[in-house]
DNA sequence: CGACTTTGACCGGCGC
DNA sequence: GCGCCGGTCAAAGTCG
């Protein structure tokens, strides 16, 4: 079950739904063909996208920043890369802060009435930070994109406004917390919406030949 | 039989 | 404080 899309990359975006805070968004022209992690058509269009764009939420931004921020705006931070990316057939459209949100409204008070120590574990261990996120648009007509990682699900949810289930992925390796939520758009069901939240601690999975030139370059990304 | 998906329950965060 | 909602857990089911 090859998820290998026909996927027309139109946009993607850093993004803290929660926090109410776009770290940063761009558009591509829609002559690109696929993801930018590496999937494996799309070499050419992999080579300008910005590594710290996909790998880091940028720590200097301020928590809220304008989404439409323009493009002498953008830090430093980005570097060449971004620019060359600007140049060509992408268009930078925004950038916003970024979050290193940590969850501590939850303080003290251990024991939870009728919840083991074990359950309360879990509980903690729970969202405490806040991983950086990237999330972007695709044309597809299938829901999970081929981007060389090995997801499994771990949940699916009806979310308030759309007809369509928003599905839970988290990365099967061991020691890596990546985590992806992939939901259509209500406007438009041949648009899929895939949100990524952390970074991978190792290589794709692919066993194809062409996996080499695509982990060199999620090796890249993330 | 192990890996993966499904699905209802549960929990925390947040707005009112 | 309460209710709603999104995110996660985990048991049961399915598949190869």
């Amino acid at each position: 079950m090859s998820s290998t899309s026909q996927a027309m990359l139109n946009q993607g975006l850093f993004e803290d739904q929660e926090m109410s805070s776009q770290l940063g968004f761009f558009s591509f022209s829609s002559n690109l063909t696929s993801l930018p992690f590496g999937c494996n058509q799309s070499l050419k269009t992999l080579t300008t996208m910005p590594s710290s764009l996909v790998a880091d939420a940028p720590p200097t931004f301020s928590e809220s920043a304008n989404p439409k921020q323009k493009e002498e705006d953008i830090p430093s931070h980005f570097g060449p890369q971004l620019l060359s990316l600007q140049r060509s057939s992408a268009n930078l459209w925004a950038w916003g802060g970024a979050n290193d949100c940590v969850n501590s409204k939850r303080s003290g008070g251990d024991d939870h009435l009728g919840v083991s120590a074990m359950k309360m574990k879990k509980m903690k261990a729970r969202r405490k930070v806040r991983e950086p996120r990237f999330c972007f648009k695709t044309m597809s007509d299938v829901d999970v994109l081929d981007d060389g990682y090995k997801w499994r699900k771990y949940g699916q949810k009806v979310v308030k406004n759309t007809q369509h289930p928003r599905s839970y992925y988290r990365c099967t390796q061991d020691n890596c917390r990546v985590k992806k939520r992939v939901e259509r758009l209500a406007e438009d069901p041949r648009m899929v919406i895939t949100t990524y939240e952390g970074r991978h601690a190792h290589s794709p999975s692919h066993d194809e030949d062409d996996s080499q030139a695509s982990s060199q370059l999620n090796n890249f990304f993330w």
